[in-house]
Order: C-alpha cells, then structure tokens, then sequence
DNA sequence: TTGCCGTGGTGACTTTAGTCACTGCCCCCT
DNA sequence: AGGGGGCAGTGACTAAAGTCACCACGGCAA
C-alpha cells in the first residue's frame, strides 16, 4: 500500500514523461505527509509552500462562506496534482483543501518544482495541460450553478456516480453512497436538507430506490431526460 | 488607432520579456482580424485554431445556455490574450467569445504557438501565470454564484465600475453604463428584470441615484457594508 | 409620419432555494 | 444500559429567483 516516493511520481499524470534519472533526481527533493480521514492540508489564504500530489485517498479541494457553507471545486484522487498554481503565481492558495479520505501525499518544495520546470520545459507543457483540464472543469460547475436547479445537479451526479461506481441489477443500477448528505450539498453548491428532500423526491417519482445509503438507479433514460427536458 | 502587430505583441503580457527579434519572428506569423460590436467570435464547441490578443476593444467570453440564457466568464481588453488553454490541450473552445464592442485582434495560429514556447520557456512559465490568473476569476464567480445573492453581486459589479470608471462629485460617484441591463445580467448570472429591480430597490433605499444610464452612487460605505452584513 | 425594434420598468405570480426547529435513528463510547 | 454525537427526514415557513405579460420611451429607417 506504501509506494515509494519515486512510484508516486512515476504514477503521476504531470511526470509521466521523465526518464528513471529525473524520477529520481526529484524525488529526492519530495517529501511525504499523511492525513486522515477529514484533516485539513490548507486553508484558504495560506500561503503557497509548494504543490502536492496524491498518492491514495482522496483530496477535497473547497471554498467556505462565511456563512458556513461550503462548495467543492474538485476532489482529486491517486495520479493527481494540486494546488501547482499558486506554486508559479506566487499567489495565496484559492481555495482550502482536506481530505475526504485517509490520504497520503507528496509534496514538493515551490522552489523545487520551479527549478525543475525551467530545466524541463515539457514537464511546463504538461502543468499548462493539468491546469487546463482544471479550468474545463471549473467552467463546469459554473454553467452547473448558472443554468441548472439543484435537483438537475443532483441527478447528473448520481448518474455519474452510477455510471463510475454502480453495479448492474435486475432492477436498476445499484450503489453505496460513501458520503454523507452534506457532503453531497457542498458538492452541489447547496444545503443538506435540499439533497435529502431532493432525493425522497426522486424517489416517490419513481426513478429511485432509496434505502439509507444503498440506492438503485431504476430509470437512467428517464433521468437523463430530466436533465434535458425543460421541465 | 491601428497599431502594427509588432506593437501589439510588445503591449500583450504573454510577451513583454521578449527581445525585438523573437517579437518580430513572431510578428511574421500572426494575423490580424477586425471585430464589429456583437459579432460573434467563434462558439462553445468550435475547434480551436489559435489562440487571440486584443488589440483594441473588448471581447466577452461566455457560456450560452440551452434556455438561452448567457453567463459571462470573462472580459477581456487590450493587451489581455485568450483562447490560449485549447491551444495546448487540444481540446474545444469550452466557450464562445463575441466582441462587446468594435475590436481588433491578432491571431497566432495553434501550431506557430506551440513551437514557440518550446523555444522559449519563459513564454509558457507566463502562460501559466495567465492562465493562473484566469483560474482564480472563476474560482471568484464560483464563489459567487453559490454563496451570494443576485442583489450582492450587482453591488459588487457597481462598487467595481464605479472604482474604475467613475469620477467623484459632491453628491457621490458619477458613472455612465455603457451596457444595457440584459449584458448586466448576463455577467450576474441572471435575467434583465432582476437587474431592473435591484437597481430601483437600491435607489429606493438611498444607495445610489439612478436616471437612464447616469448613475450616482451616493453610499459606498453602505453598499460595502451590504456586501458582508447577512443581512 | 409611421411603425418597429431594442431597451427598460413593473405588476402579479410560480417555482426554487434556503432556514429553523424538531424528531428519530444508529453507532460508539464509557 | 445509558447517553452523546453525527446523520437523515420532514413540516412549516421566508426569501430569493425567475417567468410572463404588458406598457412606455426613444431612436431610426422606410
């Protein structure tokens, strides 16, 4: 379960290019951390020490209101990177990030990752393509909240996460939710009394089976056509 | 008015720590290409060709709704470049850029772009600064799009307007509107009649003065204190 | 002049989102 | 066994957002 350092960077998306010498040569400038289950990494605000990557488990990355509520801007799983930007902005991180699982991490020092990215300029390339998709993704959760109501936001994250994570039965597409509620809200850029009438919603309409956090998807056409359909 | 690619190219961020060879190198290849207010520069989805400067006027970036409704990303002025993100990735314009008014642009096509930063590093350290930069905005209309109301973020656009574009007088700060309420409520997030009623709820509670497109904001301290009070 | 079109204002209404308070459940800890 | 604490469900309500319809004004073109 433990990789070493140079597996981890060797799994990662940005270094995937590097030759077993480079691997090498930055990996004895990485350093590791741990986290469990709900810990903070960084608020917002911080300033910038450098950037991670994750080695297993999941990372939140989240604004928080004043209010208290939260949305996530992305959560970022084994092979990923985060927080590169404020590493060449110079910038204060944007958002506060935590892990949402028991999570080990590498990190690499601001002055590290530079140095190396001035000396491999494909390795630059790589971080414009990661911070691109990012940007892609952003865009998304603003057309999300822009265009779509709350229970259109729920519905295409179950269908995702029925289409990532489901199993096929005999009546519908069956999953464990592993998150709670309010999780789900600061997903959606909402509250958790919404998700929960949302989800009793969708179930008396028929599309849904819900038992706790087991649930069976059992009209994947008909809610597909709730995402289209105006009304 | 009409400046020669070259000095386009030195006023753009993107290249500023260029030398005059590699400006004019790279002048050899650009193009230049006129915009009317409204035209419509490409759209969501289109292929990516190249990427764009602004040499004079302004061009609006956005997403169009299914509904018809329209949420501006971003604006961006002279010196500004965008479309820079496809360019690397390979991907979709992941949204429609039109000119908000009369505009002239240069163009570099996608492949002249990418061999140049590969001969100049330094270039894609400072793409990634700009898209950086692009990154944290939406992160901002992210933030306010889930956490604040329609009311809170037309302060905030005027606070902003009136900072920039405003002159002071004895009353408050005097500002013209160059937009109409329909591209308000498209930078809000929103619809006209929202726009329409906040600014007269505003002006009925004393924050500012409204008549045509004049506008008189009389209390900026109460405007800034609307923006963080939950109330 | 006439008529049209883009723009702005507003009333009346519906729908969606969010708030508050309370209940029940389950699990874990002591 | 008892008591918290976190999570989920729901009723009742308020508030914000959005829709629809309509009118008014001002240019601009036929």
């Amino acid at each position: 379960m433990k990789d070493s350092v140079e597996t981890v960077l060797r799994k990662t998306a940005l270094f995937a290019s590097l030759t077993e010498i480079e691997i090498q040569g930055l990996a004895g400038r990485a350093s590791r951390k741990n986290l469990q289950r709900g810990e903070l990494l960084f608020a917002e605000g911080d300033s910038c020490k450098g950037l991670f990557l994750v080695a297993s488990g999941k990372i939140r990355i989240f604004k928080l209101s004043s209010a208290g509520r939260e949305q996530v801007l992305a959560i970022e799983g084994p092979g990923s990177s985060f927080a590169e930007l404020p590493v060449f902005d110079g910038g204060n991180y944007p958002a506060a990030a935590s892990a949402s699982e028991d999570s080990e991490l590498v990190f690499i020092s601001r002055k590290d990752f530079q140095n190396f990215c001035r000396e491999h300029p494909d390795v630059a390339l790589k971080v414009i393509a990661v911070v691109g998709s990012r940007l892609r993704r952003l865009i998304g959760i603003i057309e999300e909240l822009s265009f779509t109501t709350v229970r259109q936001r729920l519905i295409a994250l179950l269908l995702q996460l029925a289409q990532v994570d489901g199993t096929p039965s005999k009546d519908g597409i069956r999953l464990e939710l592993t998150k709670s509620h309010q999780d789900f809200a600061a997903e959606l850029g909402t509250v958790r009394e919404l998700v929960s009438r949302n989800l009793s919603r969708l179930q008396a309409e028929g599309f849904l089976e819900v038992e706790g956090r087991k649930l069976v998807v059992k009209d994947v056409a008909g809610l597909k056509r709730e995402l289209t359909s105006p009304e």
